[in-house]
DNA sequence: GTGGTCTAGACCACG
DNA sequence: GTGGTCTAGACCACC
């Protein structure tokens, strides 16, 4: 399990867990019927509490992605995919969509605005590529 | 004051209110200087609680944007400006940078990345300009 | 607020409090737009942990019976009277539903069950009304 | 063995087991010196784990209605049968009260419970009996 | 070993 | 003051 977790950037880290838990299953690295990590080995990676992890699959189970087994810890339900892949659509846009309103609401000039956007996309994919 | 606030986006409210009154700032709509509405009213104004706004003015007093007139208010410093148009860029800048890491991280293909946040752009422009 | 806990039932005292403001709601005892004691408070009364609290009332907010005030607490959504009227029916029947079936699929003689059960509503019905 | 499980409905695997088995003393279906099905044959016939069943028995034998035969599995007590008929009264009707406690805590109409108590024994008897 | 429940308490954000 | 988040750790049920 890949993920990255920002513990200070506004976002709760349950929250960020499971976003990313769905992202991942959106894209195909959790397939279904898989096991994810169990609660204490994920916050021993991730380095934060059990009990926030434990949080973070409690909604993933409401979400209707997770299923617990009995002692053997959760797998991806069946039906999770394309839930997941419509439910990340969402997801990223509204916050980009948050984000870009701030940015023009700032008033800043439309063209460097643009520009702006098109010039952290590209840092950023250079970023994740090296 | 036209300001907008998102009462629960997952940003302080009070911290909306500092980010666009340096906007405003940057902008030209303050200016150095003028008299910003006082904490009852703006309150009232944006319907929401006093005290938050009274947070949102201290803020701006530690950073250099208001100054406090005797019992009357307070007022945009005379060197705010500059320093409010560069921490625009910022602020807005590191903003998007966080929605477009998560959503490059969530393996949305680059492309319709692209696409999706060009067209939240321009969708929110004519939102804008209707 | 009027709520009876039982500590060691086997039902989780979370559920048990989320169940009886449902119930709550649903008797018109608790009213659309009032709100409910603070989790500190509701917590010290019931001698239970806020946590335990706490819990509860974020299952009421899944379950859109409640809505948090920033800084001023949770009140009873105002649409949330007939979904919980039709939710209490739901529970009772379904905890009804399990004790009655594990009672005949004990093969007790079903004339002595029906009597057994008369007795006990009886009997409960005289110690809630003395 | 006609045992029924109910996964998910709150009660322990291991004690729905554990009270299944002293109803069937209690109505002769198991007999004093008849032997039980082994651990192991039992979870494949009820698709649990042989822990769970094992649990099960351990609990039996605690109370008195299982005997371990050496190596050869375990028979019902000779006395067990008084003993489970007058236990099954017991866990069915706490069990009830239970319920019926929470129905009448809920403030449904009596008469409406009253009526729901009677449905529900109808429409399970007829389910059992087809 | 697993997840579920609960407690205890710190700290933060908000009003 | 409020609720939200997180940590730390106990105990239980289940496997």
């Amino acid at each position: 399990m890949f993920l990255h977790i920002y513990p200070h950037n506004g976002v709760p880290i349950y929250d960020q867990i499971a976003r990313q838990v769905k992202f991942a299953v959106a894209d195909g690295a959790l397939k279904a019927g898989e096991a994810v990590p169990s609660v204490r080995e994920l916050a021993r990676e991730l380095a934060v509490n059990p009990n926030t992890v434990a949080r973070a699959y409690r909604t993933l189970q409401e979400d209707q992605v997770l299923l617990p087994l009995r002692g053997t810890g959760m797998m991806v339900r069946q039906d999770a995919e394309p839930r997941c892949r419509e439910e990340r659509l969402e997801l990223v846009r509204e916050r980009l969509r948050q984000a870009l309103r701030e940015a023009l609401e700032s008033r800043l000039d439309p063209q460097e605005l643009r520009t702006l956007v098109m010039a952290e996309l590209e840092q950023l994919r250079e970023e994740a590529t090296k």
